[in-house]
DNA sequence: GACGATGTGTAGCAGTTGCTACAGATAAGT
DNA sequence: ACTTATCTGTAGCAACTGCTACACATCGTC
């Protein structure tokens, strides 16, 4: 293994681009290690195990996600609140990484480890980032942590949707729905 | 190509529980062919491709879920369809069909045929089917229409939640929350 | 300068994948 | 009985997978 994982460190950047791109499902080592002007013996060497690489590319990918929450300045209320969360995680530079989270969790839905283990830390890590929003937002705390169920919930199937059907208009009008239910849900 | 497809038919309910069980990401031919009692020579004989099994088996499974929406009575007002539309979504029985639409739309995220279409299509059959039990429930189906992109979302999310997380009561509350805030709207 | 540790390239293994060539079976139609 | 179309089993191909054995290079240390 790695003497100080130098090389480690700096492969997995790149490689997060490349799997945000290409998509984590059928992923191979070759193909990824061409794009990184490397090989497939480096890689693991460097990394130990395809599994240990997508595990670095997942949490870097999460923390991605998670920066972009917490760069976010504080809502003015609920309402505008998940509409700002929503336009993080529809934002053409975020979208990939929930994208790349369904992934995942898809693979992680049979318990299929390690993606069922890391589908699970990365959705709690992403889900505080959420509650912690909310709540520099003004949101009661408890209330905060109630309502992200619904909120994250509703984030994954719009994902979905956005990608798997063109019809943005629709979705608009739906988002903005959840944004007045959540709303009168905290009232 | 088979004369009039009767193994085909024969085999498509069987292979669909196999695949609702073992799941659609990695499926291969000779552990299902096995599973059938027969060779993954005769499916593919049978079927022509793998992608032709696979699209004959999310269509059979799609087939499934709206048919139990559709065998669902009138809900008394908005909120409690809501509810009773997930309880067929959160059944043992068809959760995993939503479980198998997760996994098709993940591999069609990126555009990958025929995922994508196929799942497309499913997902309109689907949404159809809610729609239509939101208007037998005595709602507007203009509000039918727009509500559904919320609550199908909604559920998706719910259904990778329920398959990653254990903490059932949390999402009792988010699904009930849910329903609130939906009625909310509708009114 | 010898030596061990760390890194790198080549080549290949064993396993799996979807799919197919080939030969034989079966049965229906003439 | 002979042909023809439908069906099925065996065996295998070519491509790909993650991973590894082996040889070579490099480098700091004694």
């Amino acid at each position: 293994m790695a003497k100080d994982g130098e090389r480690r460190e700096a492969w997995t950047g790149p490689a997060t681009d490349y799997v945000l791109e290409h998509g984590l499902i059928g992923l191979s080592l070759r193909p990824l290690a061409k794009a990184l002007g490397t090989s497939d013996r480096m890689l693991l060497y460097h990394f130990g195990t395809k599994d240990d690489l997508v595990a670095a590319v997942l949490t870097e990918s999460n923390d991605r996600a998670v920066a972009a929450v917490e760069s976010l300045s504080p809502s003015p209320d609920l309402r505008s609140a998940v509409l700002d969360l929503w336009s993080v995680a529809d934002n053409s530079q975020f979208a990939p990484c929930t994208r790349l989270y369904v992934e995942a969790a898809a693979l992680g839905l049979l318990g299929r480890e390690p993606y069922a283990s890391l589908v699970s830390e990365a959705n709690g890590r992403w889900l505080a980032s959420l509650v912690t929003h909310l709540t520099r937002s003004g949101v009661d705390r408890p209330l905060a942590r109630r309502l992200v169920t619904v909120i994250d919930a509703a984030f994954l199937g719009f994902q979905l949707d956005a990608a798997l059907d063109a019809s943005g208009t629709t979705r608009k009008r739906a988002v903005a729905d959840l944004a007045d239910a959540v709303a009168e849900l905290g009232s």
